[in-house]
RNA sequence: UCAGAUUAUCGGCUGAUCGCCCCGACGCUUUGCGCGUCGGAGAGGAAAGUCCGGGCAGCUCAGGGAGAGACAGUUGCUAACGGCAACCGGGGGUAACCCUAGGGAAAGUGCCACAGAAACAAUACCGCUCGUAAGAGUAAGGGUGAAACGAGUGGGGUAAAAGCCCACAGUUCCCAGUGGUGACGCUGGGAAGAGGUAAACCCUGUCUGCUGCAAGGAGACAUAUUUUCACUAAGGUUCCCGCCGAAAGUAUGUCACAAGAUCCGCUCGAUUAUGUCGGCAACGGCAAAACUAGAUAGAUGAUUAGCUAAAACAGAACCCGGCUUACGGAUAAUCUGGCAUA
RNA sequence: GGGCAAUUAGCUCAUUUGGCUAGAGCGCCACAUUGACGUUGUGGAGGUGAUAGGUUCGAAUCCUAUAUUGCCCA
């Protein structure tokens, strides 16, 4: 999980970002992120839709197993991004975190966040 | 040893590294509960479905009647229940044991297709008997159907028949005795012969006001005054009665004030485990002990090593008591039947 | 979190108070018509009435549970 700092709080900076972020496709889900000048510090989100899996066991592991990824580029990212990360299928819960992590950095490094 | 029945418990564990939410203490501090260090605590038996019941909160008092809905053997348990326990009646199984929406059809209404003469209201297709025939008597037998005035067998009886009469067996109801708190059981006596369906309307009895934490609160009270609507109105999310005018604003006084992406409600409770006493049991009384999530885009994770196999169903959102559904397996106890041996 | 509806042929919908073999339109298949296609006509196939259990002589219909889909309340 990640900390209390780089999460959002409230609906207004999200819906700034769905409506002009720039957005980086994968295989299993998408990057959207956008510059914010106001703050210090980055902030992600984790998107997973009830229509992904019906379980909400299997939805909080793979939001959990998302955020685990980003913190371990953390401190790669130098200049504030907001980020979201959308998931639109259930394989990321049963892939191996050496395929997970290698996804990720890869979208971050397309988007030129790290 | 094989095949079963019932009940209870557990629901992955341990180590290493890196992280998350809350609480407490200390230190620093740009006063933002911001940062750091240490310590504590951190999802379930179903947290699920939302099928019932309650607490709590608001709607004016939470009142009366009608309507609507739910439930239905008896006795108990419970805060309450449509839940649970024990027992009674009925059904299934060799047995342990399991299942059971189990009030009322002589209060009334409706329905019972097709077939069949006829579907509860009358009657008679083939028959049987009497009679030349017309017709009369009859419901034993045949046939139809899920079901046929619905009491079987034997005997008497008759023109032919029939509870028309008798004996035995059986059903329902009533009375008496007896056992039980009771449903009901047993024994004796009397009466009756009038299908089914109430998970059709309905009747009887019991219970229920409505909305739900996205409830609700973050100013309260008093006085004066203005405006609008109304006094047959409006004010409860079915209607009527009772009850009470209603809404908005201004000014003054007293107390209070951390500011709408926030804070409270928000977790100490019909709580949990232990012992003991009462009870067949559900459960209750008493004693001493413990504090055991409280997030708010939403905290329990990731990587790795081992056990024995990278193990099922599955994630708190105000809180409890149940029910129902999903579930890989492991363990324990009691009991039943078969076979073998002693 | 709370409340409420629906599920019938490949698709869109009927079937009123339980009753014989569940219908209609579009689509599909075959034949006829045409030189061929279309149109038109005739005929046919296709249904465990979402799933399971119960009430009843009999269930798509009544009752209960489950699954799926959709809607409303911020």
């Amino acid at each position: 999980m990640i900390s209390r700092t780089h999460r959002f709080h409230g609906y207004g900076s999200l819906r700034f970002l769905y409506k002009n972020g720039q957005a980086v496709r994968g295989q299993l889900f998408s990057l959207k992120y956008v510059q914010n000048p106001r703050r210090q510090t980055y902030r992600v989100a984790v998107v997973v839709s009830k229509k992904v899996n019906k379980s909400a066991v299997v939805r909080n592991r793979i939001r959990r197993r998302v955020y685990e990824a980003v913190r371990s580029q953390e401190c790669k990212i130098t200049t504030p991004y907001d980020i979201v990360i959308t998931v639109f299928h259930d394989q990321v819960a049963g892939q191996s975190s050496v395929g997970l992590h290698g996804a990720i950095q890869e979208q971050l490094k397309q988007a030129n966040i790290i």
